[in-house]
DNA sequence: GTCTATAGAAAGATAGAC
DNA sequence: GTCTATCTTTCTATAGAC
């Protein structure tokens, strides 16, 4: 047999990796279908084999984005609930790791993006931002009463605070708003 | 003399609203600048008289709607500072008007579109993102302390929840997610 | 599974008439 | 100032070979 049998998952898994860095990089519709193929070293019959459309692959990569945060994942254990909380949201909000870890959150870096884009996209990331706030929620009530909106709002600020951070060309902004953000959110989920 | 002496700057101002109508609708790459001028029963030739590119144009529509939000404007002389910087909070969050209103407020509408633009547009964004802290600052400190990070973080939850309600498709999460805000916004600018 | 070739549509920008 | 005509580029998606 010409291909070994995970061969398409791997494939798949790598145009996933490289459509997510481009559009991360240059956004969705400055991203084509050529340029990814080319960066894993295949062409565009190969794209069509695996996916539907474009659309179909923003919808997947979100997804899958998604469920590569740490957020999602779960907490070593010995740390405490608190610190690991602390520590994700410095990671969220530390505008070196935030970019260049590979699966950035799709939740702050599409924002305005999927706003235009098909129902099942924006829908997809509903669910992402649901999750999120589910995961955020689930970890501070294990050490405090927390409401539902107290996180609804800390998660807004957060993703506005990365959005803001890579749109603004300021790098002395850019810092004060991590800092502030940081603060105010730690406050809020009784961090301190 | 076949054309009024500010025939010229009626049709500009008039591709100028009519691009941002889109901008809002579409998102930037979708508007095509045809679709601009037949909206304004102009063609495309009379576009590039008034303007170099739809990069220009782009950045020109930010900084107008930036300088149109009532923020920017004067208080009347019969409301408090308090009562005022709450009746602003409640229109930038209430979904109905948010989007209704004529040049909604390019930060939270665009803030991931502008992140791949060119510099002078970014440059643009960051501006009016000071602008609006600046406001909201000024008013806030004329009837109690207010450190400058307190209104970046505020600032930073308001856009991205404005940006993430336009985004999900999921309308009582959506309401919960603007009360949340509105209520921790409120209590951080004292305006309880 | 991946390739090449191509169909088919659209958009940004320029040139020159009026 | 605005129009029409056109150049040029780019992109999504499909068809069919291997």
């Amino acid at each position: 047999m010409p291909y070994p049998k995970d061969h398409a998952e791997k494939s798949r898994g790598k145009i996933l990796a490289s459509a997510y860095k481009f559009f991360v990089w240059k956004g969705f519709d400055a991203t084509s279908i050529d340029e990814i193929m080319q960066d894993c070293q295949m062409t565009r019959g190969a794209f069509y084999w695996h996916f539907q459309s474009k659309t179909q692959l923003y919808r997947e990569a979100i997804v899958h984005a998604a469920l590569q945060s740490r957020l999602a994942g779960d907490k070593p254990q010995d740390v405490s609930e608190q610190a690991w909380l602390g520590e994700l949201l410095d990671a969220y909000l530390d505008k070196d790791t935030s970019a260049k870890t590979e699966w950035p959150c799709p939740l702050a870096f599409f924002v305005s993006d999927v706003t235009h884009r098909e129902p099942d996209v924006r829908h997809a990331y509903t669910k992402a931002f649901s999750a999120m706030n589910a995961h955020i929620h689930g970890h501070a009530n294990r050490y405090a009463e927390c409401r539902e909106g107290t996180v609804l709002a800390v998660t807004a600020m957060l993703i506005g605070a990365v959005a803001i951070t890579r749109t603004i060309d300021d790098d002395l902004l850019r810092g004060r708003l991590l800092d502030a953000c940081r603060e105010l959110a730690a406050g809020q989920l009784g961090l301190e």
